[in-house]
DNA sequence: TGTTGTTTAGTGAAAA
DNA sequence: TTTTCACTAAACAACA
């Protein structure tokens, strides 16, 4: 059967939501992150149907962007002046769409209050890093705010959801079916780390990290030198790496520092241009990182965008197949060729991949800025019905980034015509059994986001 | 001045 | 029935 074209939706609408199609332009941008224009031209790129009444979607969409907290806005860099910030996904926003699907959302995604406070206090320091990231030992008066505060740590200790490590694991748990972990020691390569937990390392240990509590990650490979723990050349980040470290001791704080510290912090050191010369980055093993649900190891393909100057190449922030093998997300089950860990550059190594018929390269706009991430080579895949195992490809022999992506639409049910309205019932699933392409995620995405 | 971002208010549909 | 979710409208501020 042929498949359908990249703008088969025509003037119909997408059965996606707002936040899925911001979600998707945000995905299949090589940096995993978007200006407001960016997500604008996506959408209006790949679905005629919002190239018309734009004043008002594109006012939703705003509002989407500000009131979601899974939306999450990044300064600009010094160097990448412009109007209008930067926007990404938080982290564990990844999950937020069922079984990888754009089409349905678990439920709404919402940072506890405390989390977001602290998060919200460390990309705030972006604004103005210089204050204390120049200063080598700066006193902790302005970043050490958050962590004094007595709003931040015990409270997010307490959240429902604090969004740590651990906390993410935990909520993964409950809504994945178990999937059998797979031996850290079987990573090839990196010793016991996964690859994107090795740039993940590598981040921390230009971020200072790993953490001034060894208690809170344990960073159990000797490979470490303590000086880096306690010469960082940012000791003022701590405070927003770490806002719980004035927790008492009778409360070791889990698996800290969290994603989105990662992120402020990452996003910090990218704002301020500061990253040290990094030539050879010690592998560090933090062990709470194999429990380290891989739902989070794919969001940190998120720091991307602040990695540029690291050692790492693009593959590194793919995971390796041992890492997302046993993603408790279940990246891997997904009813939508347009599944998120498509979107993420997994490779599926479906046993019976259905052959790619046809499909419709990007235009030359979307190779480029909107670059969309495929690596199913073989067209296979989108076997969803079955909760398979997704297995990764080794990213060391292969090249997952050579591979031009390509878009193909699946057929789409009727849909009414007027920007506004939603004609479908949100739970009403898009045809499956449909052949989708990965380019074409971005196409593929759902209005029925049901939330985290 | 147009764009970007935040916030409040309200509606309708679906889910709990 | 209540709650949640997606959507729309609008007012407003900040910014390039
Ligand atoms: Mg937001």
């Amino acid at each position: 059967m042929p498949r359908p074209c990249r703008e088969s939706y025509g003037d119909q609408k997408p059965p996606y939501s707002y936040i899925s199609l911001t979600a998707m332009a945000i995905f299949q941008n090589h940096e995993k992150m978007c200006t407001l224009a960016d997500i604008y031209k996506f959408i209006t790129d790949n679905f005629p149907y919002y190239r018309k009444n734009t004043q008002r979607w594109q006012n939703s969409l705003r509002h989407n962007l500000s009131f979601n907290d899974c939306f999450i806005k990044i300064p600009r860099r010094p160097d990448r002046p412009g109007k209008g910030a930067y926007w990404t996904l938080h982290p564990s926003a990844m999950g937020m769409f069922e079984n990888g699907s754009f089409l349905r959302r678990r439920k709404r995604f919402k940072i506890p209050k405390p989390e977001k406070d602290a998060m919200e206090a460390g990309l705030a320091q972006i604004n103005n890093p210089l204050r204390c990231l120049d200063v080598p030992r700066c006193p902790s008066e302005t970043l050490l705010g958050a962590a004094t505060n007595p709003m931040v740590s015990p409270l997010a200790q307490q959240s429902k959801h604090p969004f740590t490590v651990e906390s993410l694991a935990a909520s993964d748990a409950k809504f994945a079916p178990a999937v059998p972990q797979v031996a850290p020691m079987s990573l090839p390569g990196l010793g016991l780390m996964p690859r994107g937990m090795h740039h993940h390392a590598s981040l921390a240990h230009r971020l200072s990290l790993p953490y001034p509590h060894s208690d809170a990650l344990s960073l159990s490979s000797p490979t470490l030198p303590n000086s880096l723990a306690h010469n960082s050349p940012y000791p003022s980040l701590a405070p927003i790496l770490h806002p719980h470290h004035q927790l008492p001791p009778t409360l070791p704080p889990p698996f800290t520092p969290s994603l989105h510290q990662f992120y402020a912090a990452a996003a910090a050191v990218a704002a301020a241009s500061l990253v040290p010369p990094v030539s050879s980055a010690p592998v560090v093993r933090p062990t709470a990182m194999h429990h380290m649900p891989n739902l989070a190891l794919a969001s940190l393909s998120v720091l991307a965008p602040f990695s540029a100057s690291l050692p790492l190449r693009p593959q590194a922030f793919q995971p390796s197949r041992t890492s997302m093998a046993s993603s408790s997300f279940n990246l891997n089950t997904t009813s939508s060729n347009y599944s998120v860990a498509r979107l993420l550059g997994y490779k599926s190594k479906s046993p019976s991949p259905p052959p790619r018929s046809t499909s419709t390269p990007l235009p030359d706009h979307m190779s480029d800025h909107h670059r969309l991430i495929d690596y199913d080579s073989d067209g296979g895949e989108d076997n969803d019905e079955e909760d398979m195992p997704i297995h990764v490809a080794d990213t060391e022999d292969e090249a997952p980034l050579s591979p031009p992506p390509r878009l193909t639409l699946e057929p789409t049910k009727a849909v009414e015509v007027t920007p506004g309205k939603r004609p479908y019932s949100p739970h009403e699933d898009s045809p499956e059994n449909h052949q989708v392409s990965s380019e074409e995620l971005l196409l593929r995405t759902s209005p029925s986001v049901r939330s985290i």
